[in-house]
DNA sequence: GTCTATATGTCGATAGAC
DNA sequence: GTCTATCGACATATAGAC
């Protein structure tokens, strides 16, 4: 069962994914639930703190995840394949919730959002570490490993917006497909 | 010289990008120009017109381009490489005005709303195609073209927020990367 | 814990002087 | 063509009854 918070915090995920944190205002987010706008302020004390208890939780989901893989003894080939499993599956679990990743952090608070972008940065060296390491290893090929980051999380960041159409696909099937597109390229 | 239309376009797309359209406000853009923001409507009748104007400006550049390689005598790969080598163009012609491609647009009224996405359906549709052309000629392979269009596009979709931290790189050094990146893969 | 009513502030847009 | 002044709409957040 779920809690009112949870509903709240369910139904400010898909308003601020729909429309956009600016553009998504209390009564939307009210509506959704079906309560007035004055009563989620019982739950809550402002619509910034929705957005900062959905974006923190959505970077420590992705960090501690990121720490798991970090510690295995797996080849850095694999933590890679790994990597792609998470996304696909932090996707799948909270489509609403991965959009604020993509864009809507921006809206944080100056306080939060140095905080955020604090996890985020780890994320995205942890990333590129395990890139660079298998380049050393041998089984990772590229001539700019930042640019090679930021190219394969563009296309798992934009994922859910895929997913969101593709409701009915197969998760494993999803997660080979794409991690063979990623990792062996397209061309025959 | 620019004309003062189009410093206050450049400055809409400037702040648009930044803090998206809805946390824009006249007086942001009308400070970035230097005058009020009651001057504005001296030239655009609305906020939601700027955004129009950027937005098919930016859809039409693409559609264009697309015409003319599909039109081209070029293999189904070489267009692929062509598509790759136009993203990186436009993101760095117009880095500001891309970011309304790839998020902003929602804010678009129904309406043109409607124009601005049959434009971008076509112009999917036709990258789709010419992978769709490229599986059967031989030269590209792909479980699911759907996935790796989408996949593609994100990826090049995002170049812009790369490109924003990175602008001394060498446009060409880029192509050539990003081509390598997407195509050939990086497993080694 | 949810409601109605409302205070407060901001923004888009207009009117009219220069 | 730019300015100052202002209207009206809407959104966040609060107060207080039930």
């Amino acid at each position: 069962m779920k809690s009112r918070k949870e509903e709240i915090l369910a139904a400010a995920a898909k308003c601020f994914r729909k429309n956009g944190y600016k553009a998504t205002s209390m009564k939307s987010i009210a509506d959704e639930v079906g309560i007035q706008a004055a009563s989620i302020y019982n739950h809550f004390a402002s619509k910034q703190i929705l957005l900062q208890k959905l974006s923190m939780q959505m970077a420590n989901l992705f960090t501690d995840a990121m720490q798991d893989i970090k510690k295995s003894p797996l080849t850095n080939d694999q933590k890679l394949e790994r990597l792609i499993a998470l996304h696909i599956q932090l996707t799948v679990a909270h489509t609403d919730a991965i959009a604020l990743v993509t864009g809507e952090w921006i809206h944080l608070e100056e306080a939060i959002k140095s905080d955020y972008l604090a996890l985020r940065n780890t994320y995205e060296n942890d990333f590129k570490a395990i890139l660079e390491a298998g380049k050393k290893e041998g089984t990772i090929k590229a001539a700019n490993t930042t640019l090679l980051l930021y190219s394969l999380l563009s296309s798992l960041h934009w994922l859910y917006s895929w997913y969101s159409k593709n409701k009915d696909f197969n998760t494993i099937e999803l997660e080979q497909q794409l991690t063979s597109l990623l990792l062996t390229g397209i061309r025959a």
